[in-house]
DNA sequence: CTCCTTTGTGGAATCGATTCCAAAACGACC
DNA sequence: GGTCGTTTTGGAATCGATTCCACAAAGGAG
């Protein structure tokens, strides 16, 4: 039993095909007796429209993508929360797919875009280069979220990363940190811009950085637990470690305690993000809450305005504000 | 400047459709010489065929679909990685979407596999009847996995949830547990099966039961602390707890603690998944080991024997063997 | 040089839903 | 009953890539 088309419906239900198609569509210019005629035949029949018909005479498919690196992180899954919530009230479908980093993938998941089987793309961590990015956004309707390439063209929203990290630091310090250390990430921009922002605060303080430590691969609980056990070796002893993630804090105090030193008595600690992780660690961590929902929300509201509007969306980057989210890994 | 066709494109490179067509599709009986011309135009124009033109012809799209209730879950994550890898080597894209435990939202994405957007469908945790599943799986392809409904007609890959919540309950009884609680969900239905499991391994050893706590909705750290909480207030006081997943060991094991008695020195503590959260954990938890990406692999295998073969495809469930991790918040 | 095979190419038909245009059906009103 | 709107309907054209069929060109064998 093949699939039914458009023309079964209208031989079953003895009406034209238009009139099927106008059932479907909900076009007001139909009669009651035609419509109860169609909506029959479609029950008998079982009748979908196929989709790729449908798309190709619209020219448009109502799907959007998501990327990213990973799936398994609190923030990214609830950024793509709030978009789908939101795309889901203008009538489209959220799909979501993992790259895992490569720039192949990536590729073959931007292609969908090109090729139309996609509306709209929302980026969160690209592997592809910045100039990329922006070449992309000029054509195409593209908007980044929390990892936001420096493109002219696109339309980016996340925390200001830089603010964050000074405004967390600052914490660090007015609560006593002297020896000040980070555990991060160049790899990611915003990586990048939380070390401005921990180096800015550092250096408004007085102070100069004791120990700044990278890892240039996964940054989670294993990294993190690695970097502190460095960490730990060097000397002087930091007093207060800013890392980037919760994740990687939650490793980092794990570390410090099984040396056998205190959060935060010896050593104070604080991450990023306001995930579910920072709840979980012993002690509860200071963190940065990220409004991760909104950020999602606000990326599918630009997302839909670029799809629509042909030339009047929003470019540039939005900043949402972040909190600071004091706990027990840092002192009172 | 619209998009090029491939009308556009055998005009620009002076040779037909048919040429066109043949090259982008590698067919081997083209000259050099078109080959060269047709690249050439495809790189001046920019061209890329519509995917929803290809798909129409073709009628298949080449993409899949993965349904979740949520995305932030180790095992969730894991297995649609696994999925992804395998999918990728038959050429397929693997796409994600989180229904959200919603009942509406999982019929609108179940009807992208009906109406030929995607070509088959693994679904994690269904929220739709078990009729419905079997009702599906007959005429669709569809592949379960970990949540397995009970239909005949469709295929199902899992661990043995039953045998490993007896194994590890056995292990807590083995190292001394004798005041037997759980800590479950029986919204889903790996839940109840590690419930029957627990269950057995208990009254096997010729004890019975003394708490069992159940949640209706989420299952996270937070319910893990809630249940626990409740597990304190009642009597006798239990010395071994089996508990659902990790997350929730996690929140149960933070609450004991918090209330100032010892993991395991008082009371026992098992998990489940070998997830991250187990490692985070202080004390690090024995749990069980599912293996996620190999579940995730031989779903999609099983899927596409599904999509190719009209009629021989495997039908059931199939078991993953599971492992004990043996950790610190049991008895040694 | 002819005949036959191979190799390559053009172009029309096709996939299935939508949409536009023209025409039919239906009332209402005089 | 005829005229003039208003609904409602039928059906052809359309979207863009693929594929099949027929035919042309090139090469090989005799």
């Amino acid at each position: 039993m093949a699939r039914a088309t458009v023309q079964d419906v209208a031989r079953t239900a003895g009406v034209s095909v238009g009139t099927v198609s106008r059932v479907l569509n909900g076009s007001p210019a139909v009669s009651e007796s035609s419509k109860a005629k169609v909506a029959a035949a479609i029950r008998q029949l079982n009748y979908r429209p196929l989709a790729s018909a449908r798309d190709l005479r619209r020219d448009r498919t109502m799907r959007i993508l998501a990327l990213a690196k990973n799936l398994y992180s609190p923030v990214i899954s609830e950024v793509f929360r709030g978009a789908g919530d939101a795309a889901a009230l203008s009538g489209y479908v959220t799909l979501i797919a993992p790259t895992a980093g490569d720039r192949e993938r990536e590729q073959q998941l931007v292609d969908m875009l090109r090729n139309g089987s996609v509306d709209g793309l929302i980026m969160f961590s690209p592997t592809m280069p910045d100039e990329d990015v922006e070449e992309m956004a000029e054509q195409l309707s593209v908007v980044q979220v929390c990892e936001i390439a420096d493109a002219e063209a696109a339309f980016g929203v996340s925390i200001d990363d830089r603010q964050a990290a000074f405004d967390i630091t600052r914490h660090l310090i007015r609560t006593g940190g002297r020896r000040m250390a980070m555990i991060g990430t160049r790899v990611a921009r915003s990586g990048r811009l939380r070390e401005e922002g921990f180096r800015r605060a550092v250096a408004e303080a007085g102070l100069s950085p004791d120990h700044m430590l990278f890892t240039d691969g996964d940054f989670d609980f294993h990294a993190g637990r690695r970097l502190a056990r460095e960490l730990l070796g060097l000397r002087p002893l930091p007093d207060a470690v800013f890392c980037g993630s919760d994740t990687v804090a939650a490793g980092c105090v794990r570390e410090i305690t099984d040396a056998g030193l205190r959060v935060p008595g010896d050593i104070a600690v604080a991450g990023f993000d306001d995930s579910i992780q920072a709840e979980m660690c012993v002690p509860e961590l200071t963190t940065i809450r990220q409004p991760a929902y909104a950020m999602g929300q606000l990326a599918f509201e630009a997302l839909l305005a670029r799809m629509t509007e042909p030339e009047g969306y929003r470019r540039g980057r939005t900043f949402l504000p972040h909190e600071l989210v004091v706990r027990d890994s840092t002192n009172g």
